[in-house]
DNA sequence: CGAAAAACCGACCGGTCGGTCGGTACTTAG
DNA sequence: CTAAGTACCGACCGACCGGTCGGTTTTTCG
C-alpha cells in the first residue's frame, strides 16, 4: 500500500537522520549525506521531506513523543508520589542511554538551528514536560514532610536539577565505561532522595 | 605599542564572536558577521586569526582558563572538604551565569565544530575537572562517613550529577525569571548534600 | 495488460561560506 | 622625513550547501 511504505520512508528516512545528526551535528551533516547513507539521491530525498528544517522538526518532536509514551504515560499510573518519582528518573535515565532512540540526544542539543516558529513549538513541549516534573517534586515532597513549613527547596529548583542531571548524561556517557545504566539509575536516584551522603 | 594592541586586539575579537556564537551558534555565524561586529572587514579580520577553528577553540581555551582561575584556584585554598564542595558550587553557579563570561557557554555547547586535534585538547582539560571534582566529592564523603563502608553514591557519579546540574543551567535560566542566582545557588547546594527532601 | 500515481534520479541553480591576496592607510621608531 | 612594519580593505575564489525540476523507472490497482 503507498501510504502505508510512504509512512515507512519518512520513519527509516528520520531515523537514519537523527543517527547522522547526533554524530556529526546538524549542520555539518549535509542533505546529500543523509540521501547517501540511505543510498538514494538528493532529490529522491526531497520527494518525502520539504526542507532541512522539516526533518530536524520532526525527529525532535518524534522525541517529545517518545518521552511522552515511554515516560510520562506509565508513570501517570503509580499511585504513590515517590514510587512515581522514582520510576520517571528510572524511565527518564532509560530513555536517554537507549541506543535506539538517538532523536532525544538531537532534541537536547540541537536547539539553534530550528526557525523559530518550529523551535516554539518544541519549547512548549519541553515546558509541559518540566510543569509535569514540578508538579510531581511539590507532591513527593508534601508526603515526606506534610506539616513542614515548605523546605527549602523549591519544586522549581529541584526539578531543574533533576533535569540537568539527567539531560546532561549524553555529554559523558560511554556505553564501555564503569559507569553504567544499571548503577547509574540508583545512584542518581539516591542523590536526588537523599544527596550525596545518602 | 604594537604588542599589546595586538593582544588587545585578538582578545576584543574574541569577546565578540564568544557573544555571537552563544546567541546565534557557531555554525550560524559567518566571519562577516563577527568582522562587521567589530567594524572590520573580513580581510582584516583573519589578519589577527587564522581561521575561525582557532576562534572557536580559543574561546574554548579561555573558558578552560576562567574555570580554573575563578573556581578552582579559589576552591583549593579552603581547608574544609564541605566548604569546599559548598564554595565550588557557589562558583561555578556565578562563572556559569556571568553574563560577562559568554566564552563558558560556547565551551558548554559547541563541541562538534572543532576539529578532532583541538576538541581533544579542550576534552582533555574537561576531563581534569571532572577529576578534580570526583576527589573533592570522595574527601567530602569521607569527612562526613569516616566510618561508613563506602555509601551508595560514588564519587564519580556525584560528580556527573553535579556537573549537569550546573552545565545545564544555561538551557534554562532568564535573568528575569524568579530563579535567580541568589536562590539557586542555595537550593543546590541543598539538594547536592540532603536531596530534594532538605 | 495498461495507465495513473508514487518513487527516484541527476544535472542544475542561486547563494553563501571560509579563506586568499594584492594593495593601501596608518603607526611608529630611527 | 622616511622607511619599515602593522592594520586593514575589498574584490575575488573554489567548494559546497539547500533546494528545484524535467524526465525516467517502479509500483499499484482496476
Amino acid at each position: 500500500m503507498a501510504r502505508e511504505t510512504l509512512v515507512d520512508s519518512r520513519q527509516e528516512i528520520l531515523r537514519t537522520a537523527a543517527r547522522l545528526f547526533q554524530q556529526r551535528g546538524y549542520d555539518a551533516t549535509s542533505m546529500n549525506d543523509v540521501a547517501a547513507a540511505l543510498k538514494l539521491s538528493k532529490g529522491g530525498l526531497y520527494h518525502h521531506f520539504q526542507s532541512k528544517d522539516e526533518i530536524l522538526f520532526e525527529i525532535m518532536d518524534h522525541a517529545m513523543e517518545i518521552t511522552q509514551e515511554r515516560v510520562i504515560n506509565p508513570v501517570r499510573g503509580i499511585a504513590d508520589a515517590e514510587e512515581r518519582l522514582r520510576a520517571l528518573i528510572r524511565l527518564h535515565i532509560e530513555v536517554v542511554l537507549s541506543p535506539r532512540d538517538r532523536e532525544i540526544t538531537v532534541m537536547l542539543h540541537e536547539n539553534h538551528p530550528l526557525p523559530p516558529a518550529l523551535r516554539k513549538r518544541i519549547n512548549s513541549r519541553k515546558k509541559e514536560y518540566v510543569h509535569f516534573l514540578e508538579n510531581l517534586m511539590a507532591e513527593a515532597q508534601k508526603v515526606r514532610h506534610p506539616h513542614s513549613t515548605k523546605g527549602k527547596v523549591s519544586p522549581r529548583a529541584a526539578a531543574f536539577a533533576l533535569l540537568g542531571m539527567l539531560n546532561w548524561i549524553y555529554q559523558w556517557y560511554k556505553p564501555e565505561g564503569d559507569l553504567q545504566a544499571q548503577n547509574l539509575i540508583p545512584q542518581f536516584t539516591e542523590i536526588i532522595f537523599g544527596g550525596i551522603f545518602a
